[in-house]
DNA sequence: AGGTCAACGTA
DNA sequence: CGTACGTTGACCTT
């Protein structure tokens, strides 16, 4: 079946979206339902919500625990699916002492201290909630459940139904026919609806006496003490016996028994319990019920908010009950024409659409090296599109496809321009012309998000659901296999849709940030290189892997049967449950410091205990870690070498908030280096056929460099001008001796704080890295910065800076937004000064190598050179040499790293050659 | 099956 | 109480 296309869609959804939310967000027509309001009383449902959920699993990465705003907005996405709205308010309690705490002092008294963990959610349900445009309303001295109660008033007076949400049950005063109170039973999740009938029901009161009841009963959450022996029976007998509270009172002489000696002996309480615990329903208020109506939400808010939140699933749920939102149809959002092209028609179809950038959504496995696509859908910018079948494709229509896609000068969209590459390179129709990636440049917008997936993407900027179909070739590893049926094609052709629109928005979100030449100069052109670099792979010697593999195995059984000899038993060494056991109770050692599950058995808490205890299970364990670690890198490596005998990493372009690539699938960027042992495996990584060596090439303390342009210190900057060992100039300012008697002490010390400085780090860090005391590591920061003024000044100019703008920026213009800088949480702030002093070096020396691999690529390109790059690993590049360029390849290489910035520093790169990684390092 | 944690490798 | 990553096995939950 050749050509089969999707059948034409007329879904026109944008218009119907609109109307919705219109609807919802304006008073209904009279005539219509009546409208209903939710009120929620903010602050008690948030508590009980704060200790219905374990804080333990409610935190983001963070530390911000979460369980409060997470009940809280999880009872929010319930009830407004349930209960649709069309109004909607959160009152909040303003400070502790209202008019009540006037009249009564020990009102509310026994309630301990909020919790500083609660309290700290409190400004995020508000964030929250303001996304969504609800208005929060509160009252100085006044309970939020006084504003419900006079809001509830209102709208019952102005013809609305009324729920109530609170956790209070002062509020089932409120409740009668136009007005039911949610009341949460357990938790925050179940929601009782107390109605006139359930609170006699409950109490044998209706709710307008319920006041009354609760005055005689008291209320302890209040500390409002009730009549001793008097409990809701004995009062909801005299209640009924005697009309209301005025009646008891009237008949109290009377009233026989123990429980009316009680009564008369405690009036004034009665009295005062009930003054106190009505609700006030005269407030003067901001708003009314009609101001109250379900606004459109701030979706790209939202999605900033649940982002930092880490609320993944909740937020699906959330928009899903969106008002507004259910009466638009499912299926809506994908207003795409997929056009039935007679076969042989695409050429003609692309040829109508010349010089257009074009959307473009590919379907494949996009393994490097080895990829292969077999669905490509095109969309234009007015939603036309073609979906077509790679597998069956007519030739005529082949033809054409390959000629576009390779044009550099007809412009595409692509969502993961590199899979695509990837893909498409596998069926052989190398593609150009790539001028807008959206995942790129969704990236460069946030930086700090864990993934840009296309219908995410689609929700946050055009503010439309695209149906999921089988997943584009963006997703690793995905395999379609329903090619058949037009729903594919149309999902796909939404998405190319999508992608094609996608570009128009994000382009002017990058313009908004100044990254326009950052997408198109730097991160588009580095996707083909990169691309090019995961399709080479780097070789690997398999057999001497398979040894090296042997080697570390049989240190591995070695290194167990003496730990089992000394403890007596067989454990599971890898399990730190079972090694805290052997350690702390079996063999009684000190205490290490403590983490979650225990104490920590990490390698420096090992070393630690060793140094101190000697015993020999310690050091058979530590042998042990390392063995099974390089047994683990070398297992690994194995498992990834390719049919063509060489390793094809994934570099990801996505992922690393500073600006840095990363390596998955293996990572080729986190190779043993330090130790004799980890070295062995980069003899691994060796020359492949045909080619003469391999190349690597490192910039010398780069991120050093970088701080010392970016402080303009003119100590460092001489540092650096002066060819001078780094460490040792500095130490010998520092310490105020000549260079040649900075001792290796002194030079590992200044090491250490140079290299900390740019992480962040604090004197309390450098004194435990360095294992001195705080007060001498506060001494060497202070001289160190007595020397190098200009490097202070800039670190906390940088953080003043991102504290004012919101973010921060490397020399390519690359941001980075940290709005934790004004957190009121201190542990986050902090963690964002950090961030904010760390970003801009190691981004401006992400983006230096960047520029460097381009202008390689460039060269290496353009001189005819066999030569290719391989590897990237932070600030280094490997590279194979093809026999007869080194010299040539060695030059280029120094040249386009040394000048890929104009610094004030110079740029020193360091180069070597070898058979393997191992020998071309240094 | 899927997610999180501790541990540890790199720059 | 030092930034940025990815991978692994153990452990726990669904």
């Amino acid at each position: 079946m050749a050509d089969r296309l999707a059948p034409v869609s007329d879904v026109q959804p944008t218009a119907d979206q609109t109307t919705a939310l219109d609807t919802a967000s304006a008073a209904p027509p009279s005539g219509a339902a009546p409208a209903r309001l939710l009120l929620i009383d903010g602050h008690s449902m948030a508590y009980r919500a704060y200790f219905a959920l374990p804080v333990e699993n409610f935190s983001t990465s963070t530390g911000q625990p979460t369980n409060a705003v997470y009940g809280f907005t999880s009872m929010l996405t319930k009830i407004l699916a349930d209960e649709q709205p069309t109004h909607l308010a959160v009152a909040f309690d303003m400070g502790r002492t209202t008019f009540r705490t006037e009249r009564y002092p020990e009102y509310k008294g026994t309630r301990d201290e909020t919790p500083q963990p609660f309290r700290g959610q409190v400004p995020l349900i508000r964030e929250v909630l303001e996304t969504m445009r609800v208005p929060v309303i509160e009252r100085e001295n006044y309970e939020a459940d006084d504003v419900l109660a006079t809001l509830a008033t209102q709208a019952r007076a102005a013809g609305m139904q009324v729920l109530v949400c609170s956790g209070d049950r002062d509020a089932f005063q409120l409740v009668n026919d136009d007005v039911t109170v949610l009341y949460p039973i357990r938790g925050v999740s179940e929601l009782t609806r107390m109605t006139p009938d359930a609170v006699r029901a409950k109490y044998g009161v209706g709710p307008e006496r319920y006041s009354d009841l609760a005055a005689l009963v008291g209320e302890t959450s209040d500390n409002l003490p009730g009549i001793p022996g008097v409990g809701p029976k004995t009062a909801a007998k005299w209640i009924t016996a005697y009309g209301d509270l005025d009646g008891i009172i009237a008949a109290a002489p009377d009233i026989k028994g123990k429980a009316g000696e009680s009564l008369r002996a405690h009036l004034d309480q009665v009295v005062l319990n009930r003054e106190l615990n009505h609700l006030l329903t005269d407030l003067e208020l901001p708003l009314g019920p009609a101001d109250l109506a379900v606004q459109p939400w701030d979706r790209e808010a939202m999605h900033r908010v649940f982002d930092s939140l880490q609320f993944t699933a909740l937020r699906e749920r959330l928009f899903a009950a969106m008002p507004g939102e259910a009466a638009a149809p499912v299926e809506a959002g994908e207003p795409v024409d997929v056009a039935e092209l007679a076969p042989g028609g695409l050429g003609g179809w692309l040829a109508a659409r010349a010089g257009r950038t074009l959307g473009i959504d590919v379907r494949g496995a996009i393994r490097p090296g080895s990829g292969d696509a077999w669905g490509l859908a095109i969309a234009d910018d007015g939603a036309a599109a073609v979906s077509l079948d790679l597998t069956t494709i007519d030739p005529r229509d082949e033809a054409a496809l390959a000629a576009w896609l390779a044009d550099a000068s007809a412009p595409k969209a692509v969502h993961g321009a590199k899979s695509a590459w990837h893909a498409l390179t596998g069926r052989g129709l190398p593609i150009a012309g790539v001028v807008f990636d959206t995942e790129v440049a969704a990236y460069l917008c946030h930086p700090d998000q864990r993934s840009y997936d296309l219908p995410s993407l689609s929700v946050r900027y055009l503010h439309r659901e695209l149906t999921s179909g089988a997943p584009a070739a963006g997703s690793q590893g995905a395999l379609d296999l329903s090619l058949d049926g037009s729903d594919e094609h149309q999902h796909a052709a939404a998405r190319a849709a999508a992608v094609g629109e996608l570009s128009g928005v994000l382009a002017d979100a990058l313009a908004d940030r100044g990254a326009t030449d950052l997408l198109a100069r730097l991160e588009l052109p580095l996707e083909d290189v990169l691309a090019a670099m995961e399709h080479r792979g780097v070789a690997a010697d398999v057999d001497y892997l398979r040894e090296l593999e042997k080697l570390f195995d049989a240190q591995v059984q070695t290194a167990a049967t003496e730990a089992y000899d000394v403890i007596g038993r067989e454990v599971n060494l890898g399990s730190p449950k079972q090694l805290q056991e052997v350690l702390f109770d079996q063999l009684g050692m000190p205490k290490t410091k403590k983490i979650k599950t225990g104490y920590t058995t990490d390698a420096a808490s090992l070393a630690d205990l060793y140094a101190r205890t000697q015993h020999p299970f310690l050091a058979h364990l530590l042998a042990h870690r390392d063995a099974i670690r390089l047994r683990q890198t070398v297992e690994g490596l194995l498992r990834s070498v390719a049919d063509d005998g060489r390793i094809h990493t994934t570099f990801q372009q996505t992922i690393a908030a500073t600006g840095r690539l990363s390596s998955t699938d293996p990572n080729l960027q986190n190779i043993p280096i330090r130790t004799e042992a980890g070295r062995q495996i980069r003899r691994a990584f060796v020359v492949g056929e045909g080619y003469e060596t391999l190349l690597t090439a490192d910039y010398s303390q780069i991120e050093m460099r970088i701080m010392a342009h970016l402080s303009g210190d003119e100590g460092l900057i001489d540092a650096f001008r002066s060819g001078e060992d780094l460490h040792n100039y500095v130490g010998s300012r520092v310490f105020s001796v000549p260079t040649d008697q900075v001792t290796p002490a002194m030079r590992s010390k200044i090491k250490a704080m140079s290299y900390g400085l740019a992480y962040g780090l604090s004197s309390f860090g450098l004194s435990k890295q360095l294992s001195i005391e705080v007060g001498e590591a506060t001494r060497l920061m202070d001289d160190y910065f007595s020397r190098f003024g200009g490097v202070r000044a800039y670190l906390t100019g940088v953080v003043d800076e991102a504290r004012a703008t919101g973010y921060t920026a490397t020399i390519m213009g690359r941001r980075r937004y940290l709005p934790d800088l004004t957190s009121d949480n201190r542990q986050r702030r902090e963690m964002a000064e950090r961030m904010a002093l760390n970003a801009p070096i190691q981004g401006s020396a992400a983006d230096l190598i960047k520029v460097a691999m381009l202008g390689v690529e460039r060269e290496l390109t353009a001189r005819g050179l066999r030569s290719r790059l391989l590897l990237q690993v932070h600030d280094e590049l490997v590279l194979e040499v093809a026999p007869g360029e080194r010299e040539e390849v060695e030059a280029i290489v120094r040249a386009q790293m040394g000048s890929a910035a104009a610094l004030d520093v110079p740029l020193d790169v360091s180069v070597g050659v070898g058979a393997s990684w191992h020998e071309a390092g240094h």
